[in-house]
DNA sequence: TTAATATACGGAGCACTGCTCCGCTTTGTC
DNA sequence: GACAAAGCGGAGCAGTGCTCCGTATATTAA
């Protein structure tokens, strides 16, 4: 079952002080060992960073993807909520859909391996899907439906369907000289188009 | 270093004949394991099913690449020697792009987890990726030009670079009936064409 | 302050996997 | 049949995920 769960929302009140301390000490490390050894690191490599013990990383983040969750919730949080805003702000739905698109692909690229456990790779990252799906989805159909309503999509695509497809092209290595997804993206948004009259 | 390899290729000439046999054993079997637990499955469960020791999966095949480019070879040839044929057979050259797409889409979302270690996922799949790229790339290639030349692609996107967000857009699990990499590639395909005059 | 209890900690240990290494077996040859 | 070369098998090591439970600590009550 997927944990569904918010372990650093609620500021561990009620809890032991040491409890909270390593929680955070946790989330400290986590960061610290992602950027360095992407999402997937080993777990002891985290736990001997925050200096715990492996039974205190499970009993805080049970799954891997809590801790990932966890540890990029604010970040996904301001992609979520970029959406409105650049509707509002920019000149046009599509324009929007496009900013936003590359606020997403920044967040995505930047996080070594994020893209590809964000996608169900059959880890322990299942929660971690369902989690960006849930947040990301309706943002991002709301983008999209703007666009169709303003007539500037002529495509029926889902939001699903193009969110997983985007976090699939930013999949694999990073600062690969040769690959950059963005210009598959880039070619993906203009296949959206309406066909010419 | 990667093996650059065709195991399978010269027949076996000069080598004992328990070696021969064990060869196309762990080919067959490898081909049934890879249906049923997808490309990386264990070692040992390849092993077992053709009933020999680890020692001899790792003496004919070094790593896990040698192992699925033996196992797949003839249809990856086949995918691209189809290349020229369906140029000189479709209407026009970007037809002949799009039909080539479809063979190579059919054959990745048929293999279990092959388009995702295609893309150098980073296992002891870095060859298996060179071979694929060495390949397809040179015959996609030819596709794009071709249909550059005839004016029905505007893009300057390069062939491996295509190949690439292809394979990307197909990892993922098979059979979810929420994503079909198909309808992204369509729509990247779409992406190429010339922007209206 | 001290005692009692719930809470949390730590890491040994098991399962699984990749890969190597080397003593033993089989094959081909004379 | 004897011999060397070729090949085989699997024990064993290292890395990893995850659990389990004896021990330590924070908190509360007295």
């Amino acid at each position: 079952m997927a944990t569904t769960g918010e372990p650093e929302e609620r500021p561990s009140r009620g809890r032991r002080a040491d409890a909270r301390r390593n929680q955070q000490a946790l989330l400290t490390a986590a960061a610290k060992v992602f950027v360095a050894s992407g999402v997937d690191a080993p777990i002891r490599a985290i736990a001997a960073e925050a200096g715990v013990g492996m039974g205190t990383i499970y009993r805080h983040f049970p799954t891997r993807s809590d801790l990932v969750i966890a540890v990029y919730r604010h970040q996904v949080e301001a992609c979520a909520e970029a959406g409105p805003r650049l509707l509002a702000e920019a000149d046009s739905p599509f324009t929007a859909l496009r900013r936003w698109v590359d606020l997403f692909v920044d967040f995505l690229v930047t996080k070594h391996g994020l893209a590809q456990a964000m996608q169900s790779g059959g880890g322990g990252f299942d929660a971690l899907h369902a989690y960006f799906l849930d947040r990301l989805v309706p943002v991002c159909g709301q983008l999209l439906d703007a666009s169709v309503e303003a007539g500037e999509i002529g495509s029926d695509i889902r939001a699903f369907e193009l969110m997983r497809g985007i976090g699939n092209l930013c999949v694999g290595r990073e600062n690969d000289p040769d690959y950059d997804p963005r210009r598959l993206i880039e070619l993906l948004l203009r296949g959206l188009r309406p066909p010419r009259s």
